[in-house]
DNA sequence: TAGATTGTTAATCGATTAACAATC
DNA sequence: TAGATTGTTAATCGATTAACAATC
């Protein structure tokens, strides 16, 4: 089955399958059933088995999930056993918050290139980076092979942004411009999107 | 119908009509159907219709919905129309981000306190905030009457702090700690998760 | 009026849950 | 072996889409 047949709900809950076993695992933890799993993150045991039965048979029946196994499995299933080269695109508050985020490493993923177009920000150092104009983005991604980057630009600049990042051969954004950006088929957009969280928030709790 | 009986994805959509309307609004668009609002959107005309006719009946058959009638309809539904105070913990470089983010007051959102258990952060000043000791959330929270939280820890130390900001009274959290906490019933959580977000996008990246 | 578009019902699609034979 | 738990199929549930009478 190919990853873009994938429900993307299944995809989301891998990564709190993993994040889960990562945390049962420094508790040295070395089994747990889909049961055990379903509970501690909210869902039914049935969901979890077959959420993994996408991918191959990781269980043992019986017995359960070995958790060290699962965490390999799904590293390679998401593919963060390998590092990730990032781009970030805009040295605001939030992204030079980014930058310096440290949460990053421990996940494989690098940020290795930093762009802003405001010329009192270009040269200045960012965590360990100088900031890079605008106009070298294609050129940087390119040289680096970076196929993710994170856009962290106001709103009105975001598509643009997006279209140059795709045109240097970006295969996926990371956006947290508040706006939806059009990307085309093969690249794929993930939105960090603040206003609609809040606003979840505020419509559940008004709500009663 | 009450709002626990909303979709999660109907009332995440109603953040994205309202932005985009925000926006038409700026053009001076002052009409909009429901045709054109999915297509700038990726979604059908027909699931526009059937979210927003959860709420009321919007639109006028043969013309559409009015944009500005809409805004404020959506405001209204989301509970945006008014001011929301909230309070942030954890005042590390993600959180001193969060504090100084612009975006916020054009949503009526509003961070009033902020607290960090580090006495080397403690009293500084964050933007206009004075940083308080994490021991006066509960008196802070109930004085100033605040209903949301944005909790920007590490991983270990959010349950605690949510299990803190639930009993002073806190209604939502928002939730930026690369881990899943619980809350009790009334109380509702959304996770901003970079972790998620971005394996989300290596599992779509490299499986081509 | 003719054309456009709504709100809503029925049909379709997809995802979740329950059940259970197979397995350790 | 008996007990536990898997992977998978069938049943259920919920969300999306299509269709259309009602409306402007």
């Amino acid at each position: 089955m190919r990853h873009a047949d994938i429900p993307k709900a299944v995809s989301q809950r891998l990564s709190l399958y993993l994040r889960h076993l990562e945390s049962l695992q420094r508790s040295e933890v070395s089994t747990v059933s889909s049961s055990q799993l379903g509970r501690s993150l909210g869902l039914t045991a049935a969901q979890v088995r077959k959420d993994l039965a996408y991918f191959g048979q990781f269980g043992f029946p019986g017995v359960g999930y070995k958790v060290q196994h699962l965490i390999a499995q799904l590293r390679r299933i998401l593919g963060t056993d390998k590092t990730w080269l990032m781009a970030l695109v805009g040295v605001g508050n939030l992204g030079r918050a980014l930058v310096r985020y440290r949460g990053f490493e421990k996940q494989n993923f690098e940020i290795v290139a930093v762009f802003d177009n405001d010329p009192r920000v270009v040269g200045t150092t960012v965590g360990t980076l100088a900031v890079q104009p605008l106009d070298d983005l294609e050129e940087s991604v390119r040289k680096r092979k970076i196929r993710i980057a994170i856009i962290a630009v106001p709103a009105e600049a975001a598509q643009g942004v997006a279209d140059r990042l795709v045109a240097a051969g970006i295969r996926g954004i990371l956006n947290f411009a508040p706006t939806t950006i059009v990307v085309p088929d093969p690249v794929k957009c993930c939105a960090v999107d603040l206003a609609v969280q809040l606003e979840q928030l505020t419509f559940q709790v008004q709500g009663r």
